[in-house]
DNA sequence: CAATAAACGTTGCAGATGCAACGGTGTCAA
DNA sequence: TTGACACCGTTGCATCTGCAACGTTTATTG
């Protein structure tokens, strides 16, 4: 005996833009993210902090927190790690002493050579792969982050 | 004294792809997560799980999984907590007594006529704001996302 | 100057997550 | 029929994550 219950609103999961997103995010990071892992041992936090330690040179804490869209605690956790494996070292700042100054080392660098092109070679093919769609798909991005903080 | 080291292959993770996807992932998901978790104490597994069910009525693990993008663990452990808080339930499938049949109890129920038309005032406001930028966000994910499995 | 507030980076804790392995069930072929 | 194999859902474990609170240092206020 069939059960007459008052019908639920329809709503298309698949048509759910959050959720779309989340999967295309999780879909284009990961087959990199594991060959990061692989090849390198580092998550993707501590790619994050490479790369704008690559680009920046000598920054603090704060300084990622605010350009790589991550919490203080996830960049100072994986400056920790970082650390650790002789990547990156920390200094004090001098002129403010609540402030550390991050920055590759020469073993961080030499890592940095290799990965980084290993990094443009996937964007490279992700953009190839989409043809046309590939500017539209920044054109929307670039929308939706834009007057985001 | 200024060191001279080789410079590092130029890399811009702004214009990085899969980090601009994270980003706006994050983003637009976070401000909904937050509100289905003060409202309703959900997380977003459980969120998806609830959805696929209010859609689709009597499923298995194995169906969620293959359609909402997520692993069998994460919806086992979503249906077990979902379980616990009384908004679905779980039968035994007696043709095949390996799978599961999940479904909406009148709890879940009411409580999805009240999530599925906030889900969908997000999306509406998303779209506002993106304006002519969502046709294009969509058209890109459209192509990234659809040779996926 | 002293007292208070704010900023920075770190960490303890509880809960979430990813992985691999497990027990139970069904399928298929010898 | 029986044995090997594949599938389903669950769980133990180690790690990661988010949050709030902390100690230290600097800025601000009276």
């Amino acid at each position: 005996m069939k059960e007459h219950l008052p019908p639920l609103p329809e709503f298309d999961l698949y048509g759910f833009t959050p959720y779309r997103l989340a999967v295309a995010a999780k879909r284009t990071s990961e087959e990199l993210a594991r060959k990061y892992r692989d090849r390198f041992g580092i998550s993707i936090p501590e790619w994050r902090v490479l790369v704008h330690l690559a680009h920046a040179g000598k920054v603090s804490v704060r300084d990622i927190e605010a350009r790589v869209a991550m919490e203080k605690y996830e960049v100072s956790r994986a400056a920790k790690r970082l650390r650790e494996a002789g990547l990156i070292e920390r200094r004090e700042n001098p002129d403010d002493r609540r402030l550390i100054i991050l920055s590759l080392t020469p073993k961080g660098r030499e890592m940095m050579t290799e990965l980084l092109p290993m990094a443009k070679a996937h964007q490279d093919a992700l953009e190839q792969r989409l043809g046309k769609a590939f500017a539209r798909l920044e054109a929307g991005l670039e929308e939706l982050l834009k007057d985001a903080k």
